[in-house]
RNA sequence: GCCUGGGUAGCUCAGCUGGUAGAGCAGCGCACUCGUAAUGCGCAGGUCAGGGGUUCGAGUCCCCUCCCAGGCUCCA
């Protein structure tokens, strides 16, 4: 019949349609479950409106809602509903840009008179967002061109600017906010019934009748385009689901998160402080704390040793010569603490990296060729003078110590050896039970490098191919190198699913240039070598805080302050107690006794909450037949009656081989709390 | 650095419109000697972040500083 569209679909087959049909109509035909899901579709590839007409020919696919980008569609609807509720109970509101997010979606809004949000707005907000849902609001698509919707937006300062930066740039296929048709000359907006209007490129869910699973979460304050020149815009962040359930179980993630915060993991657990007397971002490791660093730059040291590293140490300030020539006064001074003057005026720096110093061992003497690789270990601390409102646990401090190493070799060796540390980085990131990478470039900041083009293009290559040997997936970070080279970084996923960026390593020709490094090779001329920088944990601080939030605390038993607790049920136990502790003291383990001052149940609860993996319990039937009771962190049960010969050798084989916790996280009783909580009031969140 | 919100006992918090502080847990003491996630009673603990101001009187109102949180920018 003339007039028909016919439209290929993603399973491979085909469908005829009258002219003039709708993605919507065509998710009925299919099926109302579909259509009832569909949010929008593609069509070629581009996201449509399901109430567009499709064109013949096309291929299309329609957007669930249960999927990342029909989720990303119920967004970035909400937080238009969310600009049309603020509109609405600020008059004279400007709304600026709302995009949606990995897990939800925000809004920018300029307030009249410079006024701002607070909670209690959050609620009203949150309340004439389910009215307008509640009203089931039609979105409806107009395109205009430039000119007619600046007059449209002349109110909107923000939205404007938009609109002129499309007008002169007509390639502009996208821009940060997402709010623009592609490709096109004009603009597109999007109104609903009671005249709300707001720029965007679409698509949107049919009608606000579609949305209603979302949240409120926060207000910030949130530079208009990121720059800090600019003026500060008012931000709501919020969060919206397909369901119901998938919301709840968000907002359940985000508990957990919370549980798992390292900053109170090492409060609770009397892991570590920040007091206010030391100063932002600089952490006081209290006796648990300090030992498990010990343990882990032990281990570190003894890794090292076993790779071919060679350790060196070097003083945590220096004169302005050094970084002077390194490049760090002209490139990193932001970074730095300011100088102190001693002596003559002679300036003296608190260290911000540690390479310069390293390079200084090499260069103490004449180098061969048959030393390279040549790889300096340090684990040195080093201080930052980061902003004071970036500062955050102890993932972001202003003093903190690297596992840094700086590996010297020549260019014919750089790709093997980058290869090497890759694979040495990896590995022992397992054993500490991260198994979930991928890899990240970063490349040449503009503005701010040193070096030639081609330097940075041949070292980035390097890397690239050998970051793309690693089978892991590589993703590219645009100018995010230091200004002395590019680098790749290893990126591990947690337990609840959230990276960190861990090591980085870069790979410099520029340091050894700066400070005249050679080395005579087997030509007997003099070469430049190459440098490497490293580092594994990135720093120990972080690391730490990384394994404590992947752990939920929970540390492997082989890095727990405390790894076994015994318990005499009875004072008569205890001098059986004390026999235990002693047998697994003899063995190497830290363990200690909690005398029966206090009921049984109490103490299994105490040394629970601790996170002590291991609790033994001794009672009358243990002194008799040489047994413990043996309670294990994460297990239903305990176990009765084990051999303490038994339980001493089981413990010292999984400390001996690093064994992982079998299950980290659900080792408290559901609704239990912390020690310090106030009693449950029913409430939700904080 | 910027924006917003905070800072009350070791921890988590309550304290209405100003009338000089309160709970739970932790700590200490006493009693209880108990077989696997909170025994009871008692005691002690605060220059209400610090400084200045308004007031007869400030935890409460105003200003400054410091620190913390969530963001922005930046970054390991």
């Amino acid at each position: 019949m003339a007039g028909d569209v016919t439209v290929r679909l993603p399973d491979g087959s085909s469908k005829t349609l009258a002219g003039g049909t709708t993605a919507h109509q065509l998710a009925q035909s299919i099926g109302p479950r579909l259509a009832k899901a569909a949010v929008a579709a593609t069509v070629d590839g581009v996201e449509f409106d399901l109430d567009r007409p499709l064109p013949d020919g096309a291929e299309v696919a329609l957007v669930t809602a249960d999927s990342e980008a029909g989720r990303a569609v119920l967004r970035h609807s909400t937080a238009h509903v969310l600009a049309q509720a603020v509109t609405d109970l600020w008059p004279g509101a400007h709304y600026a840009i709302g995009p949606s997010i990995a897990e939800g979606f925000y809004y920018d809004f300029a307030l009249p008179g410079g006024a701002h949000f607070s909670d209690a707005d959050l609620a009203r907000i949150d309340a004439r967002m389910r009215a307008i849902i509640a009203q089931d609001q039609p979105f409806t698509r107009e395109e205009h061109s430039i000119e007619e919707g600046l007059t449209l937006f002349a109110d909107q300062p923000y939205k404007a600017e938009i609109i002129e930066r499309v007008g002169a740039d007509h390639e502009l296929s996208e821009v940060a906010s997402g709010d623009l048709a592609p490709g096109t000359s004009g603009v597109s907006v999007y109104r609903n019934t009671e005249g709300f209007v707001d720029l965007c490129r679409g698509p949107h869910v049919p009608s606000t009748g579609r949305l209603g699973h979302f949240a409120l979460l926060r207000v910030a304050g949130a530079y208009w385009r990121g720059d800090e020149h600019r003026p500060q815009l008012q931000r709501i962040y919020g969060t919206a689901w397909e369901s119901a359930k998938a919301l709840t179980e968000h907002l359940h993630r985000l508990e957990e998160a919370e549980r798992r915060d390292h900053r109170r993991l090492g409060a609770e657990l009397d892991l570590f402080s920040f007091p206010a007397e030391v100063g932002p971002g600089l952490a006081l490791f209290h006796p648990k704390g300090g030992l498990v660093r010990r343990l882990m730059e032990d281990y570190s040291r003894q890794r090292h040793d076993e790779a071919g590293y060679q350790f060196v140490t070097s003083p945590h300030i220096t004169k302005a010569d050094l970084f002077e020539t390194s490049g760090h006064l002209d490139w990193f001074a932001d970074g730095m603490y300011p100088p102190m003057e001693l002596d003559d005026g002679q300036k003296y720096y608190l260290k911000p990296m540690n390479c310069p110093f390293h390079i200084l061992v090499y260069r103490s003497r004449q180098r061969s060729y048959r030393e390279l690789p040549m790889r300096l270990f340090e684990l040195g601390t080093v201080y930052r003078y980061e902003k004071s409102g970036v500062v955050h646990g102890l993932t972001r401090v202003r003093g903190m110590t690297q596992d840094d190493a700086h590996i010297f070799c020549t260019r014919e060796q750089m790709a093997a050896e980058l290869q090497s540390i890759l694979g040495f980085v990896l590995a022992l990131l397992r054993e500490y039970g991260l198994d979930d990478f991928y890899l990240e470039l970063s490349t040449k900041p503009p503005g701010k490098a040193i070096g030639s083009d081609e330097d940075w293009a041949e070292a980035t290559d390097v890397l690239r191919s050998v970051a793309g040997d690693m089978g892991l997936r590589l993703e590219l970070d645009e100018g995010g190198g230091a200004f002395y080279g590019p680098k790749v970084s290893v990126q591990a996923g947690d337990a609840i699913g959230r990276y960190w960026q861990m090591s980085t390593v870069q790979l410099d020709f520029q340091l050894p240039q700066r400070f005249g490094l050679e080395y005579v090779g087997a030509d007997n001329a003099r070469h430049r070598p190459v440098m490497v920088h490293r580092v594994l944990f990135g720093t120990v601080e972080r690391f730490f805080a990384v394994l404590l939030e992947h752990f939920a605390g929970a540390l492997p038993t082989w890095l727990s302050p405390v790894q076994a607790v015994v318990l005499p049920v009875r004072s008569e136990n205890q001098l059986y107690a004390d026999q235990v502790v002693e047998a697994l003291r003899g063995a190497g383990l830290r363990a200690q006794c909690d005398p029966a001052d206090d009921k049984l149940g109490a103490r299994v609860r105490r040394h629970k909450l601790d996170k002590v993996p291991y609790v033994l319990v001794v009672g009358d039937d243990d002194v008799a037949s040489g047994t413990v009771g043996v309670n294990r962190r994460g297990a239903g049960r305990a176990e009765r009656g084990v051999a303490v010969g038994a339980v001493v050798d089981m413990l010292v084989r999984q400390v001996a081989e690093h064994r992982l916790p079998e299950q980290a996280p659900g080792d408290r009783a559901p609704g239990d709390r912390a020690p310090g909580d106030r009693a449950p009031d029913g409430g939700v969140g904080r």
